[in-house]
DNA sequence: GTTAGCACTCTACGTTGTCGAGTGCTAACG
DNA sequence: CGTTAGCACTCGACAACGTAGAGTGCTAAC
């Protein structure tokens, strides 16, 4: 049996109303739809079929069809189309980003605030991953004898601070010094490319600096670790409750309680970093919570680089073209938002 | 009518016995309870009279008694008495704040963690107000012409970043010379005490270094007002589904809405930050999401100075004596490591 | 190939009846 | 006079039952 025309027109318009209503479309509702001209007994036929094909279901004899994982995921990828955004919904998401913003943890935030407003699903955004981030310099503050601050500030106008403890006393002008060597080294490279190259500068400092060097830079690759366990922002976590799918308590419970940890979150979010846009149907996702959800994430990029991404989650009956428009139109303004702040500097 | 002493056991052991069943408590399983020996006809009796006094109602008509939100405040008020947490309690506890934590941010947001997890309940804390810290030193870092970086540590070891964009550029000799003047006149008062006393020190300073600070100046007051829309931890949001009363799909939502307002909560849990230990019960709270909850509250200290809060929240029939126990012992762990922190300093 | 017609299925929903827990009242008891 | 046993009554929870309506699959006719 194969998907002709007519078949794929009918698929199409049972997604599109029962993402609409929630409720099981039968084949006398379609046949009043005025795309379709054809008897209830016909569709009847044809819907047996995508059943048979595995695209549709039934919750129970006698109730209408279902759209099924495989459905929604021939929707997205044939019969889906992005649409352009309307002039309002642009210019208040350009409203937010040309407020300009210093700290990139706050346009970040603020991102997923206003995906969760403007889309009405429960959305999130990852901090960038500290190996994609371009350091513009390191700089050491004594805070007492055995403890330096660290303040790292990276091109992308992202400030961490991270207090080390240090084995043996240190002097100011050590630190100065020390910080001066790793600045040269990691001009325009991540930190996660800093690599022994740093040694052959070892030669300009004195002994005490050196030692001080080589307690800094295993330091250093540790941050590096315990950053990878990456920040999650969520808004709208209340969202989930609009949909008549969520209404069961046990089911909010698990959503809950998976978008609260932020582990599997992060993970969940960057696994498809590389591309611009993923969209994880139903079963598709391996975590149990989120096995009748759909999530749908864009990526962020630095010189064309993917650093983190946003998105929301849903049904999977979700409004998959709407939501990728949104995504796809916020993706580039984030980008071009992120390029402007960099370029100013 | 008054509230003799047999009233008041009765109504404690419905105030127990509901908080345990979340059922509905009757004159018959009451007067089974080993430590009451009168008959049912006879409690019937007196719950009459303490349903005419406010201290419960019923559900409906043949059902049995719950106690009202007057019954729990007399119950904390004189009945409860707070026991002493468990050994192995006590040791998880410490454990948490015996290894050293260079972050307070971190040690509040796993303060607020623990609490859920020992309670049961949704739990939270703040971060302290900005008003309320202790200067230990700024520092300026110049990031680009205009832009300026300023590191704030302060003696709680709290580290807070700014950036600053300046109208005029600046030099590193200049704001060096700055960050001394303000480090002198702030040494160990809060940012809000900072006062025109700084306006003596001007004398020392250049002209253009003058400048610069009365720039900055208005800056350092502008982001006390920013700091007092004030950072709010939570932990166990999925916790309120455990809890019957929650099962209904709007409380639930309306309770996950309220939660995630960061402006709602940091108000709700800082207005009785002058009490060690604050109970608010049902209809006490002016939330609307709340008046069927109860929020406790601890207060930490820093200096015999309140600075910020921790507590949880969750159904009236909340478990006052353990809720307030575990609060009022980590509310003195804390403080403790608070302390600790700052004289290792 | 398409459609009308029909018997069938299953859920949602309202009705009804029963059970049990709990109450208030009254009368009797110590 | 406080306490208690007894009794009639109330009400929610729950199960059983019946009906309405939406939808299906199959068959026969167009």
């Amino acid at each position: 049996m194969t998907l002709d025309e007519r078949k794929l027109q009918i698929l199409e318009t049972i997604v599109r109303e029962y993402i609409q209503s929630a409720e099981p479309i039968g084949s006398r509702t379609l046949s009043k739809n005025p795309k379709m001209n054809i008897s209830s007994a016909t569709i009847r036929n044809e819907m047996a079929d995508l059943e048979e094909m595995g695209y549709l279901y039934q919750p129970h004899t006698s109730a209408g069809r279902v759209p099924s994982g495989k459905a929604y995921r021939l929707y997205v990828d044939k019969l889906m189309t992005i649409m352009e955004l309307g002039g309002i919904l642009q210019d208040e998401i350009k409203s937010v980003y040309s407020t300009y913003m210093d700290e990139f943890t706050e346009a970040i935030q603020r991102t997923a605030r206003l995906l969760s407003h403007i889309t009405s699903y429960t959305a999130f955004s990852t901090a960038p991953q500290a190996k994609y981030l371009n350091c513009k310099f390191i700089k050491f503050i004594l805070l007492e004898e055995m403890k330096v601050l660290m303040v790292l500030v990276t091109k992308e106008r992202i400030v961490r601070n991270y207090v080390i403890t240090l084995s043996q006393p240190a002097e100011e002008a050590a630190l100065t010094a020390v910080s001066n060597v790793l600045n040269i080294c990691l001009k325009d490279i991540t930190l996660y490319e800093l690599n022994d190259s740093i040694m052959d500068k070892l030669d300009a400092l004195s002994e005490e600096e050196r030692e001080l060097l080589l307690e800094i830079i295993p330091l250093l690759k540790e941050i590096l670790v315990e950053e990878d366990r990456q920040k999650v922002y969520s808004d709208g976590l209340d969202k989930i409750f609009n949909f008549p799918e969520f209404a069961d308590i046990d089911r909010a419970k698990k959503f809950i309680e998976t978008l609260n940890h932020q582990t599997i979150l992060a993970h969940k979010l960057t696994e498809n970093i590389q591309r611009d846009l993923s969209i994880q149907i139903g079963e598709e996702n391996v975590e149990e919570a989120f096995k009748d959800c759909s999530v749908v994430t864009a990526t962020y990029k630095i010189d064309g680089k993917p650093i983190g991404t946003f998105g929301v989650v849903g049904p999977t009956r979700m409004n998959y073209d709407y939501v990728v428009s949104v995504l796809d139109f916020l993706r580039k303004e984030f980008n071009a938002h992120i390029s402007r702040a960099i370029n100013n500097a």
